[in-house]
DNA sequence: ATCTGCAGATGCGGAGTGGC
DNA sequence: GCCACTCCGCATCTGCAGAT
């Protein structure tokens, strides 16, 4: 397995060198503990719907979603009564798919769980990096459709330090020998977790920025 | 008892096609 | 210009057999 230094090198070498490349690493939110719930449950929203679908089609009706789902507060999501799910199920204001649809209901319940634990923001945000996967593994686990890439691309898209294993990022694992096929098991994901506490300690970067910096060496 | 990997099912709007 | 129709994209979920 190369130092992060040295796939560093690489990604300069094809971004048009080191200040090309610095812009295009985006880091962390430093306040991403302070994110309110209803963002949570939004950015989780909008990456569940994402999957699998034409994105643009996802952005252009997202003020839908936002005035139907009540801006996304827990509280009338998490207990929304069947008439109005039914409503919003036939407003052509928002992707009539039911199984997605019913996902905002699911996670408004399991982050209002989280406020036994200090709430979403300190759960979600403050998890340590050099655990990811453990959090990972908890929105499979307790959340709906959070599993796989959307559990990734959310907790990125809401600005908290993460990694994503896109085909780019699985590339440069796969040829640093650090898993041999993209990542479905717990043994891989841990072999993963692992690499990145290794590059962290090297560098003192972020999850994102080291996820950017291997994305960007294929 | 728990984890893993696989196959098949699912879902909506957009693009493309053919016909008028 | 417009309608009716089909296929495609993408990642999850479910159920099951097999492995640890």
């Amino acid at each position: 397995m190369r130092s992060f230094d040295e796939i560093y090198a690489i990604s300069a070498d094809r971004h048009g060198g080191p200040g090309a490349l610095e812009e295009k690493l985006g880091k962390p939110d430093p306040e991403i503990t302070k994110l309110p719930e209803d963002r949570w449950l939004s950015v989780m929203t909008k990456c569940i719907f994402q999957a699998g679908f034409n994105w643009k089609v996802i952005e252009a009706k997202w003020d839908g979603f936002e005035e139907l789902f009540h801006g996304f507060e827990l509280g009338p999501c998490a207990f929304m009564d069947d008439r109005e799910f039914d409503a919003i199920l036939g407003d052509t204001r928002v992707v009539r798919n039911g199984a997605k649809l019913a996902t905002v209901r699911a996670n408004a319940s399991l982050l209002m769980e989280l406020r036994d634990q200090g709430g979403a923001g300190e759960v979600l945000g403050g998890w340590a990096s050099t655990d990811y996967i453990g959090l990972l593994e908890m929105l499979k686990k307790r959340g709906s459709r959070l599993g796989g890439n959307t559990g990734q691309y959310a907790m990125r898209f809401a600005g908290r330090d993460s990694f994503i294993l896109s085909r780019d990022v699985t590339a440069r694992l796969m040829a640093e020998g650090v898993i041999d096929k993209p990542a479905s098991s717990k043994a891989a994901m841990k072999a993963v977790q692992g690499a990145f506490n290794t590059w962290m300690e090297q560098s003192g970067r972020s999850l994102n920025e080291i996820s950017r910096v291997l994305a960007f060496s294929c």
